[in-house]
DNA sequence: GACGCTTGTCAACAGGCGTTGACAAAGCCA
DNA sequence: TGGCTTTGTCAACGCCTGTTGACAAGCGTC
């Protein structure tokens, strides 16, 4: 990722390279652990100007968290195949799931007191408050409720696995399909 | 909490009440926002007397995490009304349940770097094997994730709410009563 | 070429952390 | 009373953190 040479001069192209960077270190760190010098040692630049580009490290975690966009990636797609489709994606393909991402920074910073009331917002915001519009229905929002607490309780789960369910194949694929079913029962409810 | 005076000398009773204060800070903040000096001023004593009685932090952490019991105490009772109980205490009483103990501190601390470590293992020694044990039947380890994650996540979801669910009591009780269907029908099945 | 703004680097600061070793006081035993 | 162990306090260490201000180099403009 480093090169040689002097870096050139485009802040630009600079700035948006550290967000990715941030975004990258905040998904699979948490906020306490994750350092600036850190970030600045990813991109090849000094620590220094991330705080003059993005002020302090808690502006920076928070421009990390909404750039992963807000969840309605999660919810593109035909709604009758809701359920396998995020079973799919959240037990085989954690890493792939870009649209995630945003819940994995929640997932790993929760816990930090400095980072979960900006968590928190930008959770409701962005994640419980489409998630309960798409949905619409009866009891939207505490069917919203349990699908993201389902959703992110398994994602929690495989991270207690230290990054896999530690399942043979097989049962993961029985656990997919009972997710799945589980999942969709909430949506079509 | 404090009381004045020098401190009586009690090795016995200062060392469970270090053991004590650590579990309930570790339930409340991440492994990073706990610091010893914290622990210390809530039982009242100097800070190094926690080194030399527990060693490091890190093994400060891990006896406060192994007090809690294994997740056993969450399976007494009747399993016919598993779902109902689990669901309501989730929902309505988080705080009350101390058997969850275990489970906060996994919250808080899955995200720290130093900490998963020793979170995953306890919780694979002490969570899902005796729930799996528990359950029994067929598919006994997928059911037992798939319990164990909607639990977890569903404290997740509180958590994210800033320690309540900000729904109106109405809709708690139907969440409630979703989840209890959904815990129940896995432990049935 | 000289100016001035932008972009990036460097060294240093103040503050917090876990941990250590020396010291004080309490209690026990002879 | 005099020693010895246990229990607790205190000051300090080295390390790491986010942040700051001074400095260097690139680049467009007059």
């Amino acid at each position: 990722m480093l090169c040689p040479g002097p870096r050139p001069r485009n802040a630009a192209a600079t700035r948006t390279a550290i967000l990715d960077a941030a975004r990258e270190r905040f998904a699979a760190e948490s906020y306490d652990d994750v350092g600036m010098r850190d970030i600045a040692r990813d991109v090849g630049v000094d620590a220094a100007l991330i705080s003059r580009y993005f002020g302090s490290k808690d502006d920076l975690f928070l421009a990390a968290l909404e750039s992963c966009g807000d969840g309605s990636a999660l919810m593109q797609g035909d709604k009758a195949e809701f359920g396998k489709r995020v079973a799919h994606e959240v037990v085989f393909e954690p890493k792939k799931a870009e649209k995630l991402k945003g819940m994995s920074i929640m997932l790993r910073s929760i816990g930090s007191n400095r980072a979960s009331e900006m968590v928190q917002t930008t959770c409701s915001a962005q994640f419980f408050g489409p998630l309960q519009d798409w949905l619409g229905g009866p009891d939207a929002t505490v069917r919203a409720r349990l699908l993201a607490g389902f959703i992110m309780g398994m994602s929690f789960s495989r991270e207690l696995g230290g990054g896999s369910f530690d399942l043979e194949p097989a049962e993961c694929e029985r656990m997919r399909d009972r997710l799945a079913g589980i999942l969709q029962a909430l949506i079509d409810n």
